[in-house]
DNA sequence: AATGGCTCCAACCGCGTCGAC
DNA sequence: TGTCGACGCGGTTGGAGCCAT
């Protein structure tokens, strides 16, 4: 039944082997030669393991099936809608994708998608490429907090790719000590597995400030009707007490941003270390300087679905004193 | 019961990346 | 610096199984 060819990958070439549906014996053999040896270099376990397969098709048998951690069967519907969140932000990176689901591949992932999700998707006329809504409704229901030159910069502006999120900012550069209200939007709900607790939390949204310890000045606002989420915190400016809002290392990392990015911004923050935050804000306006403060727990539960909260269909801009300076 | 179309998913293929030399 | 082999990833294929006719 299985084909046997002289030809296949190139660790394979020197010698005959099997394609096709692994038997029950096969797979015997490849658990028994793992378990008490490990792989090692995949391209000597066909051999050392007595299988005529190439090392590529015994490590892909491995992965994806005879790895004691696999989970098998259905997905939820909350990996289901896990897997939607990461994908919107990160496309069809299966690998990638795969690590927010334990014991899920990216070959189970990919196939689930393709066969299951994006029709799903289609029926409700969303792109999955994109996850854009088919008509340009969605541009008109835009629920950013205020000003038309920030509407206006989204509307043009939030369909590109790799752009994070929208600020803004009421900073008042002549008025140190003032507080000032730094906003974040984002047109679309919550994940439902995010807390309610969690979405008013000071460490959600990824969005830390240097005045971490007045969550009463940090609010959340979930409107129901639009189901956009916006959070807003009261810092004050001052010369001794560097002010800022900040994204993560790995926003930027995943967005390809550097501090560059946010040049005009009135303050970024970097992760360090872990749980921590470096503040860095503009040199100028008698507020400059830098603060670690207490941060996101990176890897922590809460923190986990931080990265599925942003859209890679937004914009990221801000403004200041009605000068409006975008970030790309 | 036979058959043809369709779906799903395990497995394959080609390519990019990385490290060793 | 260039080459080679191993590995990992994403796209694609092909066959088993299901269902309608």
């Amino acid at each position: 039944m299985h084909l046997i060819r002289s030809m296949g990958h190139q660790c394979c070439t020197k010698q005959k082997v099997k394609r096709g549906l692994w038997s029950p014996e096969e797979d015997k053999k490849l658990i028994r030669y793992i378990t008490t040896h490990g792989h090692g270099s995949w391209s000597s376990v066909p051999k050392l393991a007595g299988l005529q397969r190439c090392g590529k098709s015994c490590r892909l048998r491995w992965i994806n099936y005879l790895r004691p951690d696999v989970k098998r069967g259905s997905f939820t519907a909350q990996e289901e809608r896990m897997i939607i969140d990461v994908h919107r932000i990160l496309g069809n990176r299966w690998a990638q994708i795969a690590k927010h689901l334990p014991g899920r591949t990216d070959n189970e992932i990919k196939n689930f998608w393709n066969s299951c999700i994006k029709k799903k998707l289609q029926a409700q006329g969303i792109d999955p490429d994109t996850h854009n809504l088919n008509s340009l409704k969605y541009e008109h229901n835009y629920p950013i907090i205020n000003e038309a030159e920030v509407l206006s910069d989204y509307n043009i502006t939030h369909q590109k790719q790799n752009q994070v999120f929208t600020l803004s900012s009421h900073a008042d550069h002549s008025s140190t000590g003032t507080n000032t209200l730094i906003s974040v939007s984002f047109p679309f709900a919550p994940p439902p597995y995010v807390s309610s607790s969690d979405q008013h939390s000071s460490s959600y949204l990824g969005f830390s400030t240097c005045n971490p310890q007045n969550p009463s000045m940090s609010q959340a606002f979930l409107d129901n009707e639009t189901q956009s989420l916006t959070r807003s915190v009261q810092i004050p400016i001052s010369a001794s007490q560097p002010c800022g809002f900040g994204i993560t290392d790995e926003i930027y990392n995943m967005w390809g941003c550097d501090g560059a990015d946010f040049e005009g911004s009135i303050g970024t923050a970097r992760h360090v270390e872990p749980n921590t935050m470096l503040m860095e804000t503009e040199k100028n306006n008698g507020w400059s300087g830098k603060q670690i403060v207490d941060s996101i727990s990176f890897g922590s539960s809460n923190f986990y679905d931080l990265d599925l909260v942003w859209s890679s269909t937004m914009s990221c801009g801000m403004y200041e004193n009605e000068n409006l300076n975008t970030m790309h």
